[in-house]
DNA sequence: TAACTATTCAACAAAATTATTGAATAGATT
DNA sequence: AATCTATTCAATAATTTTGTTGAATAGTTA
C-alpha cells in the first residue's frame, strides 16, 4: 500500500462521519438525541420528517457510528454513541456561531420577538443554586423531565406554565431552561413570567449541554 | 417566521459547516492548513489533486468560513480561519478513532510495515524534555521546520536522516515527529533509527497538535 | 503599460444524495 | 400460530456534488 493509497482510506473513512453529519435534518438529530433515547416515529414528529425519511437519515448516522440502537418492545430506540457525539456537535455548533455570523444572527432574530432576554450560563447558575437564590425551572415536556433533568429544578412544562406559575413566590428569581441554544420555550416562558412581574432569566444553553458539561443531574 | 423555518435555517446553516467537512479532501487539506498556510499549488501537490480542484474545495472551504486567504506577491495562501478549525478536526479525527475501528484498522496495519513502533504522548515528552534525557528529531521538512517547530527540536528531514544520525550520541533515546497521526515520516526515522542501534521511539501525533494544545513553540 | 502567472471560473458529464411512495420485514403482542 | 405494527427497504425522480478541461481573471512584476 503506497503512502497516497494509505491516505486515501484514511480521509476517506474520517469523511464517512463528517459526510454524516453534513445534513440539516441530520444535525437536528444528533441535537435531539441529546436529550436521550427517542423512537423512530417519536424523531419524525419532533424534526417535521416523514416516518420513512427519518429512518433512512438514522440509518446514515447508525453506518457512521454517531448513533446506536435498543429495543423496547415494539419500539427501537436511537441514542448518541457516546458522549463524544454529543461534544462534537456541540464544538461544531460553537465553530459555527464564532466564525459564521448568518447562525448567530438567524438565532438573535428570532429571539428579539419574545423582547430582550437575559440569559446566564451554567457556572454561575451552579453559585446561585447554591446560595438557594433562585427557582429553577425545566420547561420542557413532563416526559422529557422524567427522563433526566438539572438537580433541584421544577418541572413546568410551557403549556402549563401559567397556572403554575401561581404557586412561585415573587421574591426569588427565576431560571428557565430547555432543550437547547436553538429552543425558545424557556425565551417563551421568561417573556411570560417577566410579564406576571417575576424577576426572570434563561440559562443559556440547555439540559444537554448542562449533563455533557457534567453538572448534576437527576431523574427523581 | 415559525419555530419551524426558524430551526430549518438554524441547521441548514450548521450545515454549511459540517457539509464543507464533508469530504476527504477537503479534510486532508484542513489536516495540512494545521501546519501553516500554503498556496493553492502547494496544496495541490500535497493531496495529488489538480490544481483547479484543488481551488474549488478551497472555495468550499471558504464559504464556510473554515479558512482565509492572506497575498504573498503572485501566491494565494490559504490558512484555518482559527484555532478552533483545527481542534474540531482534532475531536473529529478522535471521534472516527475511538468509534469506527476501521480507521484505527487502517492505521495500525499501515504502521505495522515499519515493525513494532512505541509512541509517547505530549505530556510525557516534555517531562522528559525537562530532564534533558532525550534527543527530539522534527523529521519534516526543512522549510516546515522553519515555520515552526517543538521548542529544542533539531531540524533532521527524513531524506538526509542518515546522515545527521552520525552526529547523535548512543547514550539518549531518540524521539522523532512528524506532520500528525496520518503522517509515517516518524515512523520511518524510528525504524531506521532503531536498526543504526539507537533506542527510538515517536510522539504519537504531530506538530500541529502539539501547538494546538498550547506546549511550547519556536521558529528560530 | 505590457507581460506574466497563480488562481478562479464556466461548462460539462458522471456520480452521489435526497424525499416520496408503497411494499416488505422483523419482532412483539394476543 | 396468527395478527399487528414499528421500522426498513426498493424504486423513482429531482437535486446536488464531484473532477476535468480549457478559458478568463485579477493582481504582480518587469
Amino acid at each position: 500500500m503506497t503512502k497516497r493509497a494509505f491516505k486515501d482510506k484514511v480521509y476517506d473513512e474520517l469523511s464517512k462521519i463528517t459526510k454524516a453529519m453534513g445534513n440539516p435534518h441530520r444535525l437536528e438529530i444528533i441535537d435531539l438525541l441529546g436529550q436521550g433515547p427517542f423512537s423512530v416515529e417519536q424523531i419524525a414528529n419532533h424534526t417535521g420528517m416523514s416516518v420513512a425519511n427519518a429512518s433512512q437519515h438514522l440509518q446514515v448516522l447508525k453506518n457512521a457510528k454517531l448513533v446506536s440502537i435498543t429495543r423496547d418492545g415494539n419500539f427501537i430506540l436511537y441514542s448518541l454513541a457516546g458522549e463524544n457525539v454529543f461534544n462534537a456537535w456541540a464544538a461544531l455548533r460553537a465553530l459555527g456561531i464564532v466564525y459564521n455570523a448568518e447562525v448567530e444572527k438567524v438565532v438573535s432574530d428570532f429571539r428579539k420577538g419574545y423582547g430582550p432576554i437575559e440569559s446566564i450560563d451554567a457556572e454561575a447558575l451552579v453559585a446561585l443554586l447554591e446560595k438557594d437564590r433562585v427557582i429553577l425551572l425545566d420547561v420542557r415536556s413532563a416526559e422529557e423531565y422524567k427522563r433526566g433533568h438539572i438537580h433541584r429544578a421544577l418541572s413546568a412544562p410551557i403549556d402549563e406554565l401559567s397556572s403554575i406559575l401561581k404557586t412561585l413566590p415573587k421574591n426569588k428569581t427565576v431560571i428557565a431552561y430547555c432543550r437547547g441554544l436553538f429552543c425558545v420555550f424557556a425565551d417563551e416562558a421568561v417573556a411570560l413570567l417577566k410579564k406576571k412581574g417575576y424577576k426572570a432569566q434563561r440559562l443559556y444553553e440547555g439540559f444537554p449541554d448542562w449533563a455533557a458539561k457534567g453538572y448534576p443531574v437527576t431523574t427523581k
